[in-house]
DNA sequence: ACACATTGCTTCGAATTCGAAGCAGGTAGG
DNA sequence: CCTACCTGCTTCGAATTCGAAGCAATGTGT
């Protein structure tokens, strides 16, 4: 064991409040999570993931599998078992793209659409009894002006372990 | 088809921005948790669901399976299988409970320890530069309480299709 | 003490997940 | 055009996940 022997609790943080809103984040998001995939489950059949996929369709019409992954953080081979699965139920089309002859362009279907719309309203519900309910419509606003932040800063960040793709140098 | 046959965009929500945090919200936790699992993996050879396991442990000792699982929200089988492999490899030991003797205790090793001391400075780190540096101290303060308030209020809620658990009125 | 519901955990099978490897189309340099 | 690399997606195998069912210990009412 390479690892140090001293004691956990005398490790001191620089901001013991910064772990703190980080677990509160995750476990309140897991806890959430869990609850909407039931309600997703039980109203549309579909999964968490599904309905992200769709949600995100329902906006763009259709997607390449690339931006489809990269848009619900969701790696790549899972998605195509992902899109399969929706495919063979009706809710999604798969074809390829006239432009670039390797790339799977994905449509989301008249009843993919009416899936969407019918499970919808509940998932708003969901989130509206156990989100928005516990947060005043000011911090609401906050939330999503950080988290946003949040995002668009991860989403800059280069993959730490994948090389900076520069170019060969010539 | 069951559905409603209008097209989504003419859906008026209440409020649009709810969904926009719940949107932000679930993408950039799973930016992150992305991220910390590569770390978590690199580091100390252990998932995320472990160390939160571990982490629960080296706060509080010895906790039974249910405890746990509630605690990292996680299925029961789930807990089962991760801590046998956390057992396995020596970071926790699983016993009988004096008490109960149904429960099963899970207690943290001092191999347990260390990994959580080894891995803990990296898991800052990455939480460091990937949520503290995109979010002012000010707002973190508030994230945390937000989060807080969701998580509390969550935990709170009757699991919705479960009975209310009343007894058998006689 | 005796039934019977409840609780705590594990086992089981099916579904989902990911990364590594493979395949085909596309692109750049000579 | 040829060689070499890059990109987009799928296939594959191994690991993880969950819920349902099963098992043993507890609690409750009579």
């Amino acid at each position: 064991m390479t690892g140090p022997d001293f004691d956990l609790s005398q490790l001191k943080l620089p901001e013991p409040q910064q772990l703190e809103a980080y677990f509160a984040l995750t476990e309140a998001v897991s806890l959430l999570q869990h609850q909407v995939e039931q309600q997703l489950r039980a109203e549309g059949g579909i999964s968490t993931v599904q309905f992200q996929i769709l949600m995100a369709l329902n906006g763009a019409g259709q997607l390449t599998m690339t931006q489809l992954a990269d848009g619900v953080v969701y790696s790549r081979s899972g998605l195509t078992y992902q899109a399969g699965l929706l495919e063979k139920a009706g809710l999604v089309t798969r074809g390829p793209s006239p432009e670039d002859e390797r790339a799977t362009l994905v449509a989301i279907t008249p009843k993919g659409r009416d899936t969407v719309a019918k499970v919808l309203p509940g998932h708003i519900e969901v989130t509206r009894r156990l989100l928005y309910e516990a947060v005043p419509a000011a911090d609401l606003r906050r939330l999503r002006d950080i988290m946003s932040r949040v995002r668009d800063h991860i989403r800059e960040e280069p993959p730490r372990s994948a090389a900076p793709r520069r170019r060969r140098t010539s």
